[in-house]
DNA sequence: TGCGCGCCTTGATCCAGATCAAACGCCCCG
DNA sequence: CGGGGCGTTTGATCTGGATCAAGGCGCGCA
């Protein structure tokens, strides 16, 4: 099952999206996801200096925040939009450690260098900071460092379920796993429904389950013709959530 | 190659040892691993203060120092030995999300309840701390605060590489990575050796590496055949670093 | 000294999911 | 309105690692 050394199509370098930042007129105040993010535990005082630090970016669909490896001088909050973080191989085989959604702190590196790498998956607006500026401010809130390390340790204890998936789960479970974790994940965004957008395309999934783009195709086929979902352009709507946490099986 | 739901022989439940946790004689004056623990960014003073709050426990092979849902009323910092932490699955699949060595802080969870089971792959002694009286100790030591988001920052880009390993590579570079890493980790502890120790036995590097005992045992077995090491009692001397490197493809 | 029990190794066979190979559908663009 | 490209689906076949099945080996205990 493994996929072997031979250089898999994974990996997509952003093609025709220039690279091309641009400031963003918005400020601390609009910002939709602030009382999600770790900004929610700040005062508003403290927004306000925040604000002074931070140099909102925008991205196209496959541009790049940051590549694996390069020096980590910034720290991106995201702010809208989906990006997809993931490790290669040099090989070309790729693995997505995570998709990020609005209110996700990211490039928290625990080294001088990214730990992975991070594009966008649909148009993605994200605040900048320098990251000495960043660490600083951070080191005289011990509040917000409170809150970024519950977040990191959230992070952490979704790492380990994913391990769990990766390493024992059937690809059926994985499947599953994985609509029911997006559909609460947008929950946490407000974004309650039984349709689960999925903004990425076929290979991110498999890139990210541990499988190949067959494999996932097929399973959501199957998923859909016993009933248990249905596909929508985008996305998946949970018809049976009885039989899809029976399949989970945790 | 994914385990299959029937139920695997892999959760072992602590059988003889009994749970009669006993009081350590020593202090923190003498802790061997204080130096290189969350500890050594604490002050002489502190150290005395963070004693007074510690209940020093010893676990025998495998006694359980915690389990996955319990309540998690108690933070453990491990001074000797080696624990494995891992998940279960209903129906007995096991994935180890670690081994965790002297100087690493457990069960600090996100949630009320523990992420994942821990117990004594060697007898282990360990300094628990209730919970409560832990937060209140660190919510007025920010630099303590931020030392423990770096390790766990650490330990969540580590948590990603293993993604890595599950999701993309083959048996043979799972179990080179394995032994690499190992190695690297003694390292950090002080065990600085081409002779890796394992005192962890095969079944248990199947259930970290996401393969069977058989896979670990014949690929172990080629490795040595072929002169990459040389199988020792509870380890391996690596022999061919140059080789193994290659292997890893990374 | 011998016996039994846990590991670990080794061999034979099987199968879930990978790989190879076509289509298909849809949207964008000319 | 037609064509071409990209993402997805579907089918046929292959295979790495799982599963099934014996041994072997070392150590503690009687």
């Amino acid at each position: 099952m493994t996929q072997a050394p031979p250089p898999s199509p994974s990996p997509r370098p952003a093609p025709g999206a220039v690279s091309v930042p641009r400031r963003r007129a918005s400020t601390c105040e609009d910002c939709t996801v602030r009382e999600r993010s770790a900004c929610a535990c700040l005062s508003h005082a403290e927004i306000g200096q925040l604000q002074g630090l931070s140099h909102p970016l925008s991205f196209a669909v496959r541009e790049s925040l940051f590549v694996e490896g390069q020096r980590a001088d910034a720290i991106y909050s995201l702010t809208s939009g989906m990006a997809r973080l993931y490790k290669l191989l040099r090989d070309g085989r790729r693995q997505i450690v995570g998709f990020a959604l609005p209110g996700e702190v990211l490039g928290f590196a625990s080294t001088e260098t990214f730990a992975f790498s991070a594009d966008a998956v649909t148009p993605v607006v994200a605040c900048a900071f320098p990251r000495s500026t960043y660490l600083a401010f951070v080191d005289t809130r011990p509040h917000l460092l409170r809150r970024l390390h519950e977040d990191t340790a959230r992070e952490l204890a979704l790492a380990q379920e994913q391990m769990l998936l990766l390493g024992r789960r059937t690809a059926e479970e994985r499947l599953v796993c994985f609509l029911l974790g997006m559909r609460e994940r947008w929950a946490r965004v407000g974004r309650d429904s039984p349709t689960v957008a999925l903004p990425m395309g076929r290979q991110d999934i498999a890139d990210f389950l541990g499988l190949t783009i067959e494999t996932v195709s097929r399973g959501l086929n199957r998923l859909a013709r016993e009933g248990a979902i249905l596909l929508v352009p985008d996305g998946v709507r949970l018809l049976d959530g009885e039989r899809m946490a029976r399949l989970a099986a945790a």
